[in-house]
DNA sequence: GGCGCCATACCGACTGGTTAGTCTGCTGCC
DNA sequence: GGCAGCAGACTAACCAGTCGGTATGGCGCC
């Protein structure tokens, strides 16, 4: 375990840029960009892009340094295996969206909002990041065991969390009891979980207008 | 899991016995036994089962075998890939689910009911056949790329199909358009898609309980 | 203000293991 | 005697992870 990817911000200065080397392999474009993105950084979201297209098996760790311009040896310097790839990518979505739930959740507002605007946030935020759900939920299984119930825990986190917002709502009889919190819980991220099957970037409906919807329709369930 | 010789009627078989080889895995009782299962029946069960439980890639062909208690030469001798085994799962799904939903569409029933019916028959059969959803959306990019086309169209029928209930009943305006009937599709199926991550046999609700449920969620979310 | 020393960051050939698919051949039935 | 239905050794490809090697910059010390 040697991923110490965290703490890096996108870089401070201006257009440093030190002399890399004299063999260079991708050469990222150099001329005033002012952020050549740091390595750990490239070769996550390579790996993010060619998981999400090809799948985890199908994508050799060959193909995701050399989509991120570098080598192996650059690789296994900052993660400890190809699963531990897959791993931070995980970590993150679940780190941003418990963050955005949890603020909702606080919000000083009635339960019926706080509850659409989770549910729609939700949306939006897994609509702009479409391939990290479409890894999410197709590659959990390729995660070594103890990684997988650690992601299944904070899982749960997650979901107990919106559930509880179902419930305040039943329990305060603005929403219907007809279904169990739970499985209504269940319902809208099944949704959501669906969205990189069919939601199209160039399609129709901006993610916001999806959002919208979808949070409409649980809304609409649930009334009593 | 190493399973060799179970799950099959002990042969009955008589004297025969290669000198090539004292271990024979399965002996299929070769006296005109009509009724043991097929060899590809048997193949795609256990492919089925395999590759719900591990995934595409990481199930050998071997251990396919192996679990069907034939040899490489069987599967071979019957499917013209891996690939194929796949295709042949999907299809299988897909087949009994399009004549399930024209069942119910094409019954003398008001739309509501008709709907009602088709949206709780899916859950259910999709219970009944967890493993098949599980690969159906885990494992499609797994396809080769005219099978994947295939499946899609064949999909997209499934899809429309639905979709044309839904309009109906907003035309008629016993349902709400507030939602486009695209969206309400696949809002509803994507909890049908999400069911093989959280739906557990043994768990408090029997598979017609949650159609019941799932399919009330989508009735009560059309309203108008 | 130069020098040795080392840590960090990366390179890339190599290894050991796995796998889909092939091919030859046996065997019991028609 | 011919063929469907299979057995199972074999091969060619591939791939995750290793490891010895190289460049660079910082730092203490004289």
């Amino acid at each position: 375990m040697r991923s110490e990817t965290e703490a890096d911000e996108p870089g401070k200065g201006a257009a440093r840029d030190g002399r890399r080397s004299g063999r260079q392999v991708a050469t990222v474009p150099k001329t005033t960009e002012q952020t050549t993105t740091p390595v750990p950084q490239r070769l996550l979201a390579a790996a993010t892009r060619l998981f999400a297209e090809q799948g985890y098996d199908r994508t050799s760790v060959q193909e995701i340094v050399e989509a991120a311009g570098v080598t192996k040896g650059a690789l296994y310097h900052y993660f400890g295996s190809k699963d531990d790839l897959l791993h931070e990518i995980y970590a993150r979505v679940l780190r941003l969206q418990q963050e955005r739930l949890d603020a909702h959740a606080e919000a000083d507002e009635p339960v019926e909002k706080r509850l659409r605007d989770a549910a729609a946030d939700v949306v939006v935020t897994s609509i702009e990041n479409l391939d990290d759900g479409q890894i999410f939920f197709r590659s959990m299984h390729h995660l070594s065991p103890e990684k997988n119930k650690q992601v299944r825990a904070e899982r749960r986190r997650y979901h107990e969390r919106f559930r509880a917002l179902v419930e305040e709502g039943q329990t305060a009889g603005v929403f219907s009891s007809a279904t169990p919190a739970d499985l209504v819980v269940d319902y809208h991220f099944g949704s959501v979980h669906h969205l990189s099957t069919w939601y199209r970037p160039n399609g129709p409906l901006t993610p916001q207008q999806v959002a919208d919807h979808l949070a409409d329709l649980l809304l609409r369930a649930l009334r009593p």
